[in-house]
DNA sequence: ATCAAGATTACCT
DNA sequence: GGTAATCTTGATA
């Protein structure tokens, strides 16, 4: 798919299949603007997950006031709660019906990183070796974004949150995992990360 | 109305 | 390496 440099992905990039779009999303620029804040940070981790064949989805077993969102037309945001203390952030993939999703597990911080700073601690940074915990996992890249149930459903073609184009990454620098935290359709090499990015949530 | 599970994280040994 | 914390959601009655 022909993509300009640093312009916001468009309605066709997410209306493909869920394992397609979770590849290509990586090396992209999730970017949110709220009140004039501007965080940013490189997707270096994520997850496909199709309801129609895989248990672990959560629209597997149909549509609910939760997933609602996932059976709509790709482009927008899932967000959801999850151990009573964390949200995890997903972009919708596919034609209207589908149920696929892509979960950020994890971004390289960009712009803003002072706030995210701020957002997942309250303090400064301790010492090198905490900055990479900022970021590195699905709640803690939506604790760092400060993104929230408020933030479900937003079309990601609008201007507060919105993902850029950038370089197509080559083949030999994606690796490719099961998936982590799920116990149904655990077998499924559906998590997608940057090689080598300090980033990622494990080896 | 009640209950069990969960796409996680931080902290412990 | 292991596990407690914490509460929304969805299922069952």
């Amino acid at each position: 798919m022909k993509l300009v440099p640093n312009k916001k992905l468009t309605r066709k990039f997410y209306t493909r299949d869920v394992l397609t779009v979770a590849i290509e999303l990586l090396g992209k620029i999730l970017v949110k603007n709220e009140d004039g804040i501007i965080l940013s940070g490189k997707i270096v981790e994520v997850e496909a997950y199709n309801g129609e064949i895989d248990e672990a989805a959560h629209t597997f077993v149909g549509k609910t006031k939760r997933n609602e969102i996932m059976f709509g037309e790709g482009g927008f945001f899932y967000v959801y709660f999850t151990y009573g203390n964390h949200f995890c952030c997903n972009v919708v993939t596919g034609d209207i019906g589908k149920g696929t999703a892509v979960l950020i597990r994890a971004v390289e911080p960009l712009a803003g990183e002072d706030i995210m700073i701020k957002n997942r601690f309250g303090r400064k940074l301790k010492n090198e070796k905490e900055k990479f915990n900022l970021t590195s996992g699905p709640g803690k890249t939506c604790q760092a974004f400060s993104i929230t149930k408020k933030h479900y459903g937003i079309d990601l073609t609008g201007d507060e949150i919105y993902i850029l184009d950038s370089k197509k990454l080559k083949e030999e620098e994606i690796g490719t995992s099961q998936r982590i935290g799920i116990k149904k359709s655990v077998h499924l090499p559906w998590r997608f990360f940057i090689k080598n990015n300090q980033y990622i949530s494990r080896k």
